[in-house]
DNA sequence: ATTGGTTCCTGCTGGC
DNA sequence: TGCCAGCAGGAACCAA
């Protein structure tokens, strides 16, 4: 499930719980996530200060005091779940696959049924170069991201500009959905070469990015409140989505009939499935 | 160098 | 109702 606003929203639900918090019990219950874990994860992790957790991109990044920090991808399917001192435990489920118990009393699973995911540990200074973050274009919710910035990236690219706003050099953190939404929010077609999008057009697209982004975290903060842990669920964007699974239905943004023009789009590009409005989106 | 297709893994779902 | 093919929100890797 996660994107750039679901990680957010999981690292905000964490923060509480974990800042500060010390790693008194660590089990590593399998070898491998999408990659080997390194070597003595569990045993290096053990009794260390959790001093900070950010995110750059889609990554959860957790500064420990050792100066280390601990690196984590959800990939598709990950996530994080909490559950604080006081509270019944739960069975550990087969998907279950790293546990941290604080010194507070708090237990953190990383689950993860597909192993899409990953962690890995990295001394602060290597964090810049590291091979999973040197490449990675910049935050959409930065100040460096802005509509030159982003036209001067997309020059020359041959792709869609739906490809292109999934390779994550270009801007870091969007996924299948979120750039089906921007597009929308944009009015861009998901089939317009990348190159094309320049201009008044890349600025509106910024805009599109960090607007859909923006309403995805504050719908996610919502059900954390509501449901007091970082559970890596989507929230309630997922009932505001314009265009992302809802091939045939109505376009919110038109007054056409969609029985009689087909509606919202589904069609699929590089393996994926991108949804839009073709009479709004140019 | 870009670009597009394939692949890793398990769990759901939708169509029969 | 039950079954199973196909699809799923990521991204590294490979071949062209």
């Amino acid at each position: 499930m996660p994107e750039l606003p679901e990680v957010e929203t999981v690292i905000r639900g964490l923060r509480p719980h974990l800042e500060g918090a010390r790693l008194a019990r660590v089990e590593q219950r399998r070898a491998d996530l999408r990659f080997p874990l390194p070597e003595r994860f569990a045993a290096r992790l053990q009794g260390r200060r959790i001093e900070r957790i950010d995110r750059r991109a889609k990554y959860i990044l957790a500064h420990l005091d050792d100066g280390a920090v601990l690196l984590c991808h959800l990939g598709m399917s990950g996530r994080m779940t909490l559950t604080g001192p006081g509270q019944a435990p739960v069975a550990i489920g087969p998907h279950d696959h790293i546990i941290l118990v604080t010194d507070r009393g708090a237990e953190l699973r990383f689950n993860d049924a597909r192993r899409f995911g990953l962690m890995d540990l990295v001394a602060s200074e290597d964090l810049e170069s590291h091979r999973l973050l040197a490449g990675l274009g910049p935050e959409p919710l930065g100040n460096a991201f802005s509509g030159p910035e982003l036209a001067r990236r997309l020059r020359g690219k041959r792709s869609p500009i739906k490809a292109a706003l999934l390779d994550q050099r270009i801007v870091a953190g969007l996924g299948n959905i979120y750039v089906s939404e921007s597009l929308f929010f944009a009015g861009i077609s998901p089939r317009r070469s990348a190159h094309s999008v320049q201009g008044d057009r890349a600025e509106r697209l910024v805009m599109a990015i960090r607007s859909v982004l923006t309403r995805a975290i504050e719908a996610g903060g919502s059900s954390l409140r509501d449901y007091v842990q970082a559970s890596g669920e989507l929230g309630y964007f997922q009932h505001e989505w314009a265009v992302y699974d809802r091939e045939g239905a109505a376009c919110p943004g038109c007054t056409c009939d969609p029985a009689r023009d087909g509606g919202i789009r589904r069609i699929v590009q590089s393996n994926r499935a991108t949804y839009y409005c073709g009479r709004r989106q140019r």
